[in-house]
DNA sequence: TATTGTTATACTCTATAACTATA
DNA sequence: TATAGTTATAGAGTATAACAATA
């Protein structure tokens, strides 16, 4: 407890260059069996159980209005289907089709693989303490501030 | 070593949004002095040495024409000046104000003090490894994909 | 020929607003 | 009255292209 520690000059800095290298990665690895990560991640939710557009928006941080064209992308390409609710009849189910299974399937080693070869290099025990530490960084979110950042409303 | 380690299910997403929460609460903080993440940083690199536009938008990790934005926001505050370079005409250094010095202080302390909050709550290791391998997951930056990620050329 | 800084503009991404149909 | 989904569009951010001055 010296001077402000300046080792860590730049936490935020480090933390969304790392992401976005990561993401990066992601991506690019996820494109060789034609996959986003957004698609991917609301597949696998899909895969979960039955889910509604809403849902999976929530799940995957999304708006509902950027849902839409998630899943439009999903039902052209036959991974995935809009079907309607048994209890809710505004409400779309997002049934996975088998295509898509097989699809998020692949992209899951493909993302499990991403993630274990960023973390390779360190040691067990490092690993485990970083991931503890970044998943109680990453739950502080919406702690702090609003529900999101800034964004003037239309008429200003 | 068993089955791929679920419990890291997905690191890119957990360093995007912890980047994003501390980053709003940067950008929230600075707003007090009326300074943006972006402007601070700029801010202090051009206090430590004489720096061009292209250096410090290097430096920023900006495009030089969002720098051009940046630097006119800076001068029309009167924070910095562009000032002629001694030994390159076509060059522009960015000068700091006595008021854009001033700022760009309490800026730093602000900036210590959001992100010695954040990690306020970690035993002193944790942070240590933790930043350790955030460091060096922030360094493999661009040593994968190409220099910047996806964006289709104009004519396509 | 290459580079600094500039302008203009086009592209991507995402969210707001307004709507329909249900609840 | 409120919510699920949709559409259209506005806003923010950023990068490409083209240019003038200079190297």
């Amino acid at each position: 407890m010296s001077a402000p520690e300046r080792t860590q000059l730049d936490v935020s800095r480090l933390l969304n260059e790392a992401g976005h290298a990561l993401t990066n990665r992601l991506a690019a690895a996820l494109a060789e069996v034609d996959l986003t990560p957004r698609a991917q991640c609301v597949l696998i939710h899909a895969l979960e159980e039955d889910r509604t557009q809403i849902q999976l928006a929530a799940l995957a941080g999304l708006d509902k209005t950027t849902m839409v064209g998630t899943v439009d992308e999903l039902e052209k390409r036959g991974l995935a289907e809009r079907r309607a609710s048994a209890t809710d009849r505004r409400a779309r189910i997002i049934a996975v089709t088998e295509k898509g299974r097989l699809a998020a399937e692949e992209g899951q080693r493909i993302v499990d693989r991403v993630h274990g070869d960023a973390l390779a290099a360190f040691p067990a025990e490092s690993r485990a303490v970083f991931l503890d530490l970044l998943g109680a960084l990453a739950l502080s979110r919406d702690e702090v501030a609003g529900p999101h950042a800034v964004r003037r409303p239309r008429g200003a």
